[in-house]
DNA sequence: ACAAGATATGTAATCGATTACACAAACTGG
DNA sequence: CCAGTTTGTGTAATCGATTACATATCTTGT
């Protein structure tokens, strides 16, 4: 164990008591000039750094946000975690991860990190939580220390940070007609997800106010993933009347779907026009490149961040 | 504020003093049967919640550890990160995250979160540090700690979990040269990087013990990104001499370049074989699906989590 | 010149769990 | 039956920072 120095070592070498030390590192302006000098000469002497522990016990505080993440191996949410920890980091916050699947295995509540004083706050990326969770936080006094970025869930009172799902979906039918497409597929997300809900709902309403015909069918549920893309393309393939343009809920699905679409010797845009949603790294690298509906994941991320922040200090 | 109740509150509903309700709940076997029974009857009534922060401070410990990452939007960590947490989950650990930016950007030093009591070790996925952090390590004891993955420096005590860049880099040669290519090409990562030298090494290596011809232009320094591998594409257009095959130190380096291959009307196998370093998700997906060198990112995470426990717990 | 207020600092309680030490009661073996 | 051990529990110190309260010194206005 390596021997740290103490506020009391620094009040020793400053020769002032350590509620002045206290005093003078975290609210300079309180103490003297002369004793502020001698107090910070006394912390550079002694090499002194603060206890966190013992500062989190005393103001019940952590200084640190839990992140919640469905699955920590999608790279969607990396640059979500980049925003986030990018302004943490600002405010002298640290980041702290953990995985919806761990959180249900151990068995613990999502409220314990708060009451627990591991974290101050808790920002949630999964709007498929346990049904539990979500009672839970109907009524408990913790919910306005959470808040959910990206997915939201219905009928809680912590707030959200989303991105224009909306608009997105309309924006991606419009640009599909403008370039003549008149029967247009989707492939949406996980059956029950607020991302795929809103998104296809508002998919189905454009597609109505442009009085373009859509058969039920020509929905095809997927689960935001490369594999599902490929089997929405197999179902595709399969259809007597082929639209001629897909609208795909993410990027993952939509490259997915190119993929099993080529190993079939159909070819994009030649056959069928795709476009995403989210536009990750990949999208542009892909080929052919993928046109996707861009979601500013650095930006939600860091307003996720300040929004949970300004509820924390209250 | 939400009141939780303390072991205090416990002890008096057991009617047992606050150090029987902690040995009752860290270590059941000393205390009888029957308080056992008493005090796990009254956590129930309190709805009992250990404090960490308390907790922490006593033990002088944070039960937590920090990954620091080069990057967080770089989807290349994400399975590594998951393997790592999901082991440390399991112990009761939190994962705490920072990026290399943001340390450097904040001025702090990574010892002070060992020394903060903010994490009990350190697993470090970028090899790229400053010089500084490095000679900090050499003869701290702290460095017992801190442990690398993937990447390591050469010159600490901490130790590193790897994969076996050299076997791959000698397996992707190989596998090329079966595939009766003569004239083989190479994009390395960032200069300074362990990662691009061990297999760089190794793959000049190889190409000696095969007997090929390796002309010192076919080996373009590229940086792991998509960026890279498409500038290293435009490279290789411009030889007068084309090799037939490339090994890329990255996938990311791979996509990149076949991408910009395909702009340019090139074909992938049929103007020249590729193969990648990885095996990311993306790799099986891309058309065509890249060959590439698999890394067990999952288990490299696990193993990197156990080996910091045990160095840890002593 | 003095009361009232402002400023600077110290004293000591506090946060809530862990644990060294002390002690009592219950066993054990000869 | 008693010395010696084991087992179970309580008392109180401790981890290190923060902060309410007390006190001393210095201003300020009249």
């Amino acid at each position: 164990m390596v021997k740290t120095s103490t506020l009391q070592d620094v009040a020793r070498v400053a020769n002032v008591s350590t509620a002045t030390v206290s005093r003078t590192l975290s609210n300079p302006d309180v103490v003297s000039e002369s004793t502020r000098r001698r107090v910070s000469e006394a912390v550079k002497v002694t090499g002194y750094r603060i206890n966190r522990a013992a500062r989190n016990l005393r103001t019940q505080r952590s200084y640190s946000v839990l992140v919640l993440l469905p699955d920590l191996a999608n790279p969607f949410f990396s640059t979500i975690l980049e925003g986030i920890s990018s302004h943490l980091s600002h405010e002298g916050y640290s980041l702290l991860i953990a995985s919806t699947k761990q959180i249900h295995e151990s068995g613990e509540r999502l409220i314990d990190y708060l009451d627990d004083v591991r974290a101050d706050g808790i920002i949630i990326l999964d709007g498929s939580l346990d049904p539990q969770v979500v009672e839970m936080l109907k009524d408990a006094p913790q919910a306005n220390r959470i808040l959910f970025a990206c997915e939201w869930i219905e009928g809680t009172k912590s707030p959200s940070v989303r991105c224009q799902n909306r608009n997105g979906a309309r924006t991606a039918v419009r640009h599909l007609y403008e370039l003549d497409h008149r029967k247009i597929a989707h492939v949406t997300g996980p059956k029950e997800n607020v991302l795929s809900i809103t998104r296809k709902e508002a998919f189905i309403k454009e597609m109505a106010q442009l009085n373009l015909v859509l058969k039920p069918e020509w929905i095809i549920t997927g689960d935001f993933s490369l594999a599902a893309g490929c089997l929405a393309a197999k179902t595709w393939i399969e259809f007597k009347e082929r639209p001629t343009a897909v609208f795909c809920a993410s990027d993952q699905l939509a490259i997915g779907f190119i993929s099993e679409l080529s190993r079939h010797n159909f070819k994009v845009p030649r056959d069928i026009s795709v476009i995403g949603f989210d536009d990750i790294d990949f999208a542009e690298q892909f080929i052919p490149p993928l046109t996707s509906i861009r979601q500013d994941r650095l930006m939600i991320g860091e307003t996720a961040s300040k929004m949970l922040m300004a509820r924390i200090i209250n």
